[in-house]
DNA sequence: AATGAATGAGGGTTCATTCAT
DNA sequence: CATGAATGAACCCTCATTCAT
């Protein structure tokens, strides 16, 4: 169970940061909510529940359902994107350091577990349909696609690869997803480590001269 | 707009026959929905509007809105195994030419299209809430991982390669996932033939030894 | 389980015959899911499942559902109607005679049963707002109140009773239906013997005149 | 037709009380509507429509229909027990007089009558395929049974009498049983006055020894 | 800022009935 | 005679939204 969320929980009397903080509170209900039932049956009702508070608050707070759900989705994206911002500035400035902190960002516990992947799923799914959910998720996706890219194609310059930068951006992007939707299953011995190790396997191949390099950097803490 | 499913369109006098291709049409009408409306906006009430028939059809041949969901997905889950099964019988007996024959059947249009790849996403993210979904997907996915690792593993056994079978076939499978998505999002420019392309890049640098093999498949047309 | 209506079971080719026989058996089905099901619960489809035919079959016998109810009540009044006058009818030609008799009938296994009268009493309870219902189950307690009232006061005419014929056949008229709810209840241990030994029991006190009379046709086999 | 239920109505500010009253108005609704239609034609929407509220109104309040019709019996349940409760509270401590206020409130206009006598009739035909029916309805009769056999049996041990307590008490169940389903037929010039002499008219011979007794609380205005 | 009550459209499902075969 | 397929109205219920308090 959910703690309820009473006054004692508010931390602030400032109105303003008191509203932000019940919204993020509430998006964080609604985060499980469709982890635990899906997107289709994740009523305004059961989060007001779930929340223990009542249903007026939500729409008072967010207008609408749609306007919740666009928002927690945002939420997802920021973090995600965030995530692999800060591992690549807190990175050292060379192509192939931040590429490897890039990926190791991507398998954080933080973002990287079964209920955050589940919603994030849940979205995609309806995103065909809901093109404010596309335009969110894709957003975030090109932007990731984008970042492999310019970064495979600044390793490729300076190092020889038998792959196109292109073709080494999307084997990469390509494998993080796949072994995501593996977490997703929740195949049983699967576990964070031996994904990146996978990861790494592969960006020693596509990257043979920067092999050490990458070797080095598979194992470091940070 | 859809053909109207009317007298004339049946096949057949006999009625069983009749039945099992009414059914086919009503799965083939779903997709359709789900293809344009998405999961939670699919309702039967759509669906018979779609398929030109009153929504007593539906429940008659399907007793239930779960049961049509669920056979819809057996169907596409179905149709997909069916393909690449297909596809590796009709390839020469070893192993590389399975692989490459695999792979190249991932991309038929029969199955990779931005419809079908749709609708398959749209009860992907549905799936944790619903046992039944993960089942069907699941039991397709393992048996599309089990046969790429049998078929790295036998690959790797006689030749040289950097990387373990396990990690060969979790590239492959993710890279083919990757692409997929990017047919989901529709991204212009994006054709099948560049895409295929990149996977075969993949695999030459992955199979360094077999890359003759690889390359002469990956132009054969068959 | 019903036994199945096959071919097999039609005793006569004769076609009026075998229409007679048929809907008898649909009949005898209806009671059977009506005590099983309920009346609100008893559908066209589920008696023709029980029945081991097609929906059809019943509409061409009886029209509409409605029919089949009003034949199927009508039937269990006639049943009930012709055990009392039968009893009546075999029994001596004095009043007392015929009261006891009568007064056994309605005890007997073939309609004071938890089956017949849990039927008897779903139509009761929806006879205020079916009119037809109402006339059937009314005709057929009116033509029984009327005997009982005439015998009680045939009976009154030649013994002293302190109950004017009114109240005696009152009186023996509910105590009947009062023990009649308690097989449909199907109070443990309530047996019809005890029964008719409480109705007789009242029997003499209301006529202690014929009290002889009375005790010797309670014990009596007919 | 039935007085719309408006806010000008609800008789005070808070909600509880509100609630609470609104229910009421729900269940009394319900009375007409089983009264007028039958229970198999009650429905929500025309529950709602007699109401005047909107069909989510009943949902609101009683979350199904199930439970809405299981209340209303139980309203009608009590009612019928708190009115020989307080009956029987009011009279003589003596067992005869106790027995004779029970009686005649079995009587009493504000629970015998066409109306309550048609609802009440309607749930026991339903209860044998319905467990909760049969549950309260039940409960109350039971009590009922009881308490007349208990003071059948104090009278007994005072008193002479030709019928054994549990004769006695059933042979007076019985016949305001009886009585009550003339009441449900409507039977013109039946009156209650004339209902209430029989019963005790029965009573008189049943315990010919209270004769006077009886006689003179049949005619006390208490 | 928050609540409980109310709304009304739309959901899946049931079912008596019709009809071609 | 009998069947399976099809219809369409009506049912109960869900749920996002509105509103008075």
């Amino acid at each position: 169970m959910l703690t309820r969320v009473t006054e004692k929980n508010l931390p602030s009397r400032n109105r303003s940061v008191q509203s932000e903080f019940r919204k993020r509170q509430l998006i964080e209900t609604t985060i499980n909510c469709i982890d635990k039932l899906g997107l289709s049956q994740t009523t305004l009702a059961r989060i007001a529940e779930h929340a223990g508070v009542s249903q007026g608050v939500i729409v008072f707070h967010f207008q609408s359902k749609k306007s919740l759900f666009e928002q927690t989705l945002r939420h997802l994206s920021h973090e995600y994107m965030q995530c692999w911002i800060d591992a690549c500035d807190n990175a050292a400035e060379d192509p192939v350091s931040q590429l490897c902190a890039i990926i190791k960002s991507t398998f954080n516990p933080s973002i990287c577990n079964r209920k955050k992947i589940s919603v994030w799923y849940a979205f995609w799914g309806e995103s065909r349909s809901r093109p404010r959910y596309m335009e969110i998720c894709g957003a975030h996706d090109q932007a990731f696609s984008g970042k492999l890219l310019s970064l495979c194609t600044e390793i490729g310059a300076t190092s020889r690869s038998d792959l196109s930068p292109k073709t080494a951006a999307f084997s990469i992007e390509g494998m993080t997803e796949g072994l995501w939707q593996n977490f997703l299953i929740g195949a049983a011995g699967f576990k964070r480590v031996q994904a990146l190790a996978m990861v790494f396997e592969l960006l020693e191949i596509i990257f043979p001269d920067k092999s050490h390099d990458i070797h080095r950097l598979s194992v470091s803490s940070n």
